[in-house]
DNA sequence: TTGACAAATGACTCGTTGGTCATTATTATA
DNA sequence: TATAATAATGACCAACGAGTCATTTGTCAA
C-alpha cells in the first residue's frame, strides 16, 4: 500500500525537521513518487500528520492499557515504565515529533487529537495509581501522575535526543523506586480536585456511541476471519441493544483483543462497556 | 526604541501561534510599523527570535543563579522554585514559546543557543544541589538534577496552558518535599557520571575570554554611571592581566551586579573568575 | 491487438513569505 | 527658511509551498 510508504518516509523527514519545515515535495521525492500520487493517499498534508498520530498513539494507548489492567500489582509499575520506553524507543521517530510538534498551534484537529490521547493516557495512569496504590495516595494522586508523566518525559527525551546506550531494565527499577518514594511519602499535594476539574472539561470526541458504531461497522467489512467477525457483529448488536451478560461481553472482547486490527476497536468497546 | 517595540509585539504572536506562523507582515501590523522599519532594527527574523531568547533567558539564568549561590540553606530550595516559577508566570508569554518551540530545528543558531543556556541552568541546578545535599548524593545528583528539571517542565505547563489560579507557595513547598524525598531516599540512579559524560560534550560558547571581553568593552560604552563604568574597566584589566586580590575582584563584581545592563556580563565574569 | 479503465505524473496555479530599495516624510542644523 | 541627514514607507521581487488537473503510462480482459 502506498499509504503505508508515505507514512514511513513522511515520519522520518518530520522527526528530522519538523512538520512545518518538511514540504510535500520533499517527502514525495523521498518516496520516489510523484506528488500527485501523494495526493491519491491524501487529501492533505494535514489528513497525513492526522494519520500518523492516530496510529501511533492508538497504538500506545492500547499498550499501556492493557498492561495496566492485566498486569499483576508486584509487576505493575515496572512493566508499565517499561513498556513505555520500549515504545518510544522502538518508535523513536514518532516520539521525536511528539517531543517536537508539542502542542503546536498550526491545525486544529491536530491539538485536539493530541488533548484527546493525553487525556486517555492520564486516565490510564490514574488507574495505575489506583490499583497500586489505593486510598493511600487519595490527597496526592494527581501531582502523583503529574510527576510520572513528567518522568516519562523528561527522561525520554535523554535518549531521544542523544544516542546513548539505553539500559531498559536500569531505567525502569530507577523510575518504580522514584514513584514509590513519591508515592508513600508525598503529603503535601499542589494538584487538588478542584483544579483538575478546571482543567479537565470536555473529554468527549470518540467516546460517543455513535462514532464506535461508526468504527465498528468498517472494521466488520474489513476483517475477514470468522471468528472475529462474528465477534465484532455480536457487539455491534449488544451497543445497540444490550442483552448478552457481562461475561460473554467479555469473551467477545477478548476473542478480538489481539487481532491486529481489531486493538483499538476493543479498546474503545472496553472502556464503553466499563469492563 | 523600535526594537522594544518589535520585541514586545512579536513576543505575544509568537506565543499565541509560533515562530514559523507569525510572518514579518502581522508582526508590523501588530506594532503599527511598515515592513521596512522592521528591518530597521533587525537584520532577519531569526535576529529577532535569537533576541528574544538571549534576552529572557540571560536574565532568567542570571537571577537563579543569584539564588542558588546566595539564599541561606533552609530556604534554598523553597526559593530557588519559587522564583522559577514566578518568573515563568512573569513571563508567560516567553515560556510559552520555550515550551513551543522546545527544539525545533528552523534554524542552526536557535538551537545552539538553547543548547548553551540549557546547560546553564543544568548546572545551576546542580550546585545546588551540591549546596543542599552534599556528598549524600554523589551517585544519584544527575537523576536529582533531571528530576528537577522535569518538576519545572511539568508543572509549568499548568498554568502556561490552562490558566488556573496559581498558588506560588503551595506549589513551591509541594516540589520541595518531592525533591527532599527523592535526594533523601532514592538509591537505584538511572544516570551514571559516564552517561552524563557522553550527554555533555562541548558547552564552550560564550566562556571564552575574547568573547567576554567583547561584550565588556561594549558594556563599558554604553553605562554612563562612573563608579560601574570604572568597575567594568578595572575588571577588564583583570581580565587582560590578573593582578587584583580576589577580595578586590569580589567588590568590583558586587558594584555592577545591580545595574540592569550588567547583570549577565557580572554573571559570566563571576564564573570566568570561579568566585 | 485493441480498447477501456485505473494509476501515476509533473507542469502549473495561486497565495504567501522573507527580504529589498527607490521614494517620501520628518527632524535637526545652519 | 533652506539644506542635509535620518527615519520610515510600501510597492515590489524572487522563492517556495500546497494543491490541481490535463495528460501519459500501465494493466488486463476480450
Amino acid at each position: 500500500m502506498k499509504k503505508q510508504l508515505i507514512m514511513d518516509k513522511a515520519l522520518e523527514l518530520f522527526a528530522k525537521q519538523g512538520f512545518e519545515a518538511t514540504s510535500v515535495q520533499q517527502i514525495t521525492e523521498h518516496c520516489g513518487i510523484s506528488k500527485g500520487a501523494f495526493y491519491l493517499s491524501f487529501k492533505s498534508k494535514d489528513e497525513l500528520i492526522i494519520a500518523l498520530i492516530d496510529h501511533f498513539m492508538m497504538q500506545f494507548t492500547t499498550e499501556i492499557d492493557y498492561i495496566v489492567r492485566n498486569t499483576e500489582i508486584e509487576k505493575l509499575l515496572y512493566d508499565f515504565y517499561y513498556a513505555t520506553f520500549h515504545s518510544f524507543h522502538q518508535h523513536s521517530d514518532f516520539a521525536k515529533i511528539l517531543m517536537k510538534e508539542q502542542s503546536q498551534t498550526f491545525n486544529e484537529e491536530f491539538i485536539v487529537k493530541m488533548h484527546y490521547f493525553d487525556r486517555l493516557i492520564e486516565n490510564i495512569i490514574l488507574s495505575m495509581i489506583e490499583r497500586l496504590y489505593g486510598e493511600e495516595v487519595k490527597q496526592t494522586k494527581y501531582d502523583l501522575m503529574y510527576c510520572i508523566k513528567g518522568f516519562m518525559n523528561t527522561y525520554s527525551q535523554l535518549f531521544l535526543f542523544y544516542n546513548v546506550p539505553l539500559d531498559l531494565n536500569l531505567l525502569s527499577e530507577s523510575l518504580v523506586e522514584k514513584t514509590n518514594l513519591l508515592a508513600r511519602h508525598t503529603h503535601v499535594p499542589f494538584i487538588s480536585e478542584d483544579l483538575i476539574q478546571v482543567i479537565k472539561q470536555p473529554m468527549c470526541e470518540e467516546g460517543s456511541k455513535e462514532q464506535i458504531l461508526e468504527i465498528l461497522e468498517q472494521k466488520i467489512e474489513e476483517i475477514e476471519e470468522p471468528i472475529e467477525k462474528e465477534s465484532l457483529i455480536l457487539l455491534k448488536q449488544q451497543l445497540r441493544e444490550p442483552t448478552l451478560s457481562p461475561a460473554i461481553v467479555k469473551g467477545l472482547l477478548e476473542n478480538i483483543r489481539n487481532h491486529p486490527l481489531c486493538k483499538w476497536i476493543s479498546y474503545l468497546l472496553q472502556n464503553y462497556f466499563e469492563v
